[in-house]
DNA sequence: CAGGCTTAGTGAAACGATTCACCAAGGCCA
DNA sequence: TGGCCTTGGTGAATCGTTTCACTAAGCCTG
């Protein structure tokens, strides 16, 4: 004759420590406003591992109204595929690191794609399943924002300039450390190369910061595209152009070098090269990749502070959040030909 | 005056259509076991968006029992930092395909890390927060999929020999398909290069189907591990080592192939090396990697195909399902030189 | 026309925790 | 002694949906 197995729920816990449902449930969720006796607390500890008691967390967020999860929604692309495209490699990073920080401070992650079914994704935000959610989206539409704010969902974006919480990479520091670098190095005649001219705000930041940084500098400054890679590295080749290229991003450098090396440009003594991301790429890439470090961890830690933040009832940040990146020197930066230098 | 809004709930649908909650319930929730005539579905449906009801997952979850919710558990160290360690871009890039093909099936995908917290993990686990479970784990342990047993939880793991439920790289495949391409090219002294002596069923199942191929097709085959690596690299530059290395992984095979640039020997000229994997960098180094190709977006699927198997009642697996890999040919091998073609 | 089947739909009991409002007993003080 | 506070608790409503058991009406069939 076998017993059946019901599931231990909180009243068997009442029940086997001889208090009320109302006790055990206050023991058990940790409430720091309702004080009760260390003697009492035990029992109900100690009769709740007895039993074997599991805490159901959906009945518990259901009534609460909290779930302690933590949304983040990302681009279906960027998920799936091992090798597709470069440029994602930025954003698998900061998902996962997001995703990081938020189990580290006790919340669940729930990963949400962006486009494979936005119906889906639109009222996943909606369906109190999350407590906040960080947007890791590519687009600068303001669609998810207000999804999040009609749903009275704490909202943070990362690298976006859209909604009141944002977290950015200080773009105009990490341009400016790598022309700093560069023309510590001996460089006087630089290059900036973007993938297209300046649509979204952290190609136009970054430009920006090369040409204020490199102006004040005193050094000479241009800028070039994707579509202009050829005519970049014909110009070096023939000795006519920049002597150091500081790239929007490690996949662009990488591209960069390919093209020098079919045409026999050497990394780093003919032409230096910066990239900026510090992706995995940077430091297995031959030379090594000088780049500037993009701070997920930091980036990631300081959107679920935010969150925490919101849900805690705090005033709107007066301004976007910006976190410092940093220079990794490695092997594609040197100073330039002698025949630059004397000049 | 203003007025509160409070949610609408199925109730206030059912009101304004004129029926009772429990045919609101059966409409909405898309029952295709319950015939609701078209006239009637309609005015539901209607009504509910009009009225702009949100289905409260929570409250749906609780009382069925089901979430749509699927967990992966993985390293807490995979998730965290974007370039520490080149072996964790394969485990990041599968559970970004985990969550992916989560998604791709109408789930949701909750990521808890595996050691920030055990406890915390071990709890998400059963708390009905997720109706199954993917296991990335690193470590062998049957920890989790113990846990997961005991809160009747259907769970996979993912290269990984523990559980009833296991999706796998088809090593043995891809160890062959490696030495194949390497003979065919002409090589007949071959080396497989592992980290340590096989610990783990992967080093163990790659290795032995190295050594049966050589051995079937009539050429030496020699074993390292990452400690005899410039050993390996001495005897090649003596002359008496190894034409071509198939390494365990690409991370094995971008140290080697820096080890071999230190010393002066051509990848390929000199030596050959096959990696496995195809992470992103097998195709950013150079030369790019010839290398085995681990079906990331297959091995997801495949993951969460078993789950909803499970969550159907299905029979377990007779034995584990295998993934076939496939081989990338890029510019990392090559026919070796004269002298041993000619022996 | 009795009996059975189908259609269209309903009532009300769950699910398991949280939480508000309340209470009894004891102590203290004026 | 009456009033008030503190301590240690409890009873019962509540969250919003799902789901089981059931009914009423209409139709068919032997």
């Amino acid at each position: 004759m076998s017993t059946i197995r019901r599931r231990i729920t909180i009243g068997d816990v009442a029940e086997a420590s001889g208090v009320s449902r109302t006790t055990v449930s206050y023991v058990l969720s940790g409430r720091a406003d309702v004080r009760v006796p260390e003697g009492t607390r035990q029992r109900i500890i100690e009769a709740s591992e007895r039993l074997g008691y599991q805490r159901n967390a959906l009945a518990a967020g259901f009534r609460s109204g909290r779930m302690n999860t933590l949304g983040i929604v990302a681009p279906f692309s960027v998920l799936v595929g091992s090798s597709e495209r470069q440029a994602d490699a930025y954003y698998k990073g900061l998902v996962l690191a997001c995703a990081a920080a938020i189990n580290d401070q006790g919340f669940n992650a729930l990963l949400l794609s962006e486009d494979s079914d936005r119906q889906v994704t639109l009222s996943d935000l909606t369906d109190r399943r999350c407590d906040g959610v960080i947007l890791v989206v590519k687009s600068e539409t303001e669609e998810f924002v207000c999804a999040a704010d009609t749903a009275g969902l704490p909202c943070v974006t990362i690298g976006r300039t859209v909604g009141t919480w944002q977290v950015h990479t200080d773009n105009v520091l990490g341009a400016r450390l790598a022309v700093e670098h560069l023309v510590g190095l001996g460089h006087r005649d630089l290059a900036y190369l973007s993938y297209t001219k300046p649509t979204v705000p952290s190609y136009l930041q970054r430009q920006r910061s090369f040409l204020e940084t490199t102006s004040a500098l005193g050094v000479q400054g241009r800028t070039y595209v994707w579509a202009d890679i050829s005519a970049l590295v014909a110009s070096v080749r023939a000795g006519d152009g920049p002597t150091a290229v500081f790239c929007y991003n490690d996949e662009l450098a990488i591209t960069l070098r390919d093209a020098c090396e079919v045409e026999g440009i050497q990394i780093p003594s003919d032409l230096s090269i910066v990239g900026f991301d510090d992706t995995l790429l940077a430091q297995t890439m031959r030379p090594r990749l000088t780049t500037v470090h993009s701070p997920l961890s930091q980036l990631a830690s300081e959107a679920v502070r935010l969150i925490l933040a919101q849900l805690s009832g705090e005033p709107p940040l007066p301004q976007p959040l910006y976190v410092q990146p940093w220079l990794v020197e490695r092997d594609s930066t040197a100073a330039p030909r002698q025949k630059d230098s004397l000049r």
